[in-house]
DNA sequence: GTCAGTGCAAACCCTTTGCAGAAAG
DNA sequence: CTTTCTGCAAAGGGTTTGCACTGAC
C-alpha cells in the first residue's frame, strides 16, 4: 500500500506533532516500509527525492519522533542508532556481518525472567537482540530452543 | 579474593595475548570485580593507582581483549560501550535512569524463539537487555512472566 | 637489530547545540 | 505579530589512526 501524504499528516497530528513540510518528508521515508534506518539513511533518502532537509533537522526530528512514541530507537551497533517505525512489541535479528536488522514479533518469543529487577526499580521494557552471522549451520547456542 | 598479578598474566597468556605492563594493568582493573566499565572508566582507574597508560593504548587494548574473547562488549547506550569481564552466557538489567548494568545469569532466563534466523544466517548469540527505571511498581510488561 | 607495543595528537564520525532567518497560525 | 521550526556551521564526545619512540626478545 503506497503511503499517502494525508495518512502521514494524520499520524503526526495523532502523536501531537505539528506536521511541517520537513517532518512530513521524514515520516514518509520512515513509514514507507517496515525497515530500520539510521539518521544518515534518512538524510540521504529524504534529500534523494526532491525535498531538501538539513542534517540538524533530521536529527532533531528523529529525536522528536522518538520522544512522541512515533518510532523506536534500536541500539545494536556501536557506531549508529537505528530508527524503527514498528512500535509494536518486537525484537530483532541483527546480522553482525551485514548490519541488517530483521524484526521478530514479540509473540513469537517467550521469555521467562525469574530474577526480580534490582531493588527500587521496575521493568520498563525488554529488548532481545539475536545476533546472527552469515553461515549455514542450524545449531542453536545454549539456552535457545 | 584479591586478584594477583600472576593470575592476570596467566589469563592473558591463555588468551594468546602478550602480557605487557599496560595490558596487565588494564586487565587488573577489568577483572578486579564483576562490573561493567566504559573505556573512559578503565582509563581513569588505570591511571588512578600509579600506573600510566595512554588513552590510545586503553582503546587498543580493549579492542584486543574483545577480539581475543577475554571480555565482551555490551552495547546498551547510545553514548558509550561497556566492557564486561564476564564472558559466561548472561544478560543484563540496564537502569536507564542511572546507567547501571546488572548481570542476569543465562540459566535464570529461558527464551523460546520460534522463527528461524534469516535465510543463510546462523545464530551467534542472544543479548537480552531488560531496561528498568527507578520506581516501585511490580507490574511486568507483556511477555514477561 | 628486529618487530611488536605504546603514546601523543590529530583526525574521524555521529550527534548536539547556538543562533539567525523562515514559516506557520 | 508571535511562536515554533529550520538550517547552517561550529562544537562536542567517544573512538580510531598515523607515526615516531620504546622495549622485549
Amino acid at each position: 500500500m503506497p503511503l499517502e501524504e494525508c495518512d502521514v499528516i494524520e499520524l503526526l497530528v495523532a502523536h501531537d506533532i505539528q506536521p511541517t513540510q520537513q517532518r512530513i518528508e521524514i515520516a514518509k521515508v520512515l513509514f514507507a516500509r517496515d525497515h530500520h534506518l539510521s539518521a544518515d539513511d534518512v538524510l540521504l533518502q529524504v534529500n534523494d527525492d526532491s525535498a531538501r532537509v538539513s542534517k540538524a533537522t533530521v536529527y532533531n526530528t528523529l529525536g522528536l519522533f522518538t520522544r512522541k512514541g512515533l518510532v523506536r530507537e534500536v541500539i545494536v551497533d556501536r557506531s549508529r542508532v537505528f530508527y524503527d517505525p514498528n512500535t509494536k512489541p518486537h525484537h530483532h535479528f541483527y546480522n553482525v556481518d551485514t548490519g541488517a536488522l530483521t524484526d521478530v514479533d514479540a509473540n513469537q518469543v517467550t521469555i521467562n525472567v525469574l530474577p526480580e529487577p534490582p531493588c527500587g526499580t521496575l521493568t520498563d521494557g525488554v529488548d532481545i537482540i539475536i545476533r546472527v552471522r552469515n553461515g549455514t549451520s542450524r545449531t542453536n547456542p545454549p539456552g535457545i530452543h
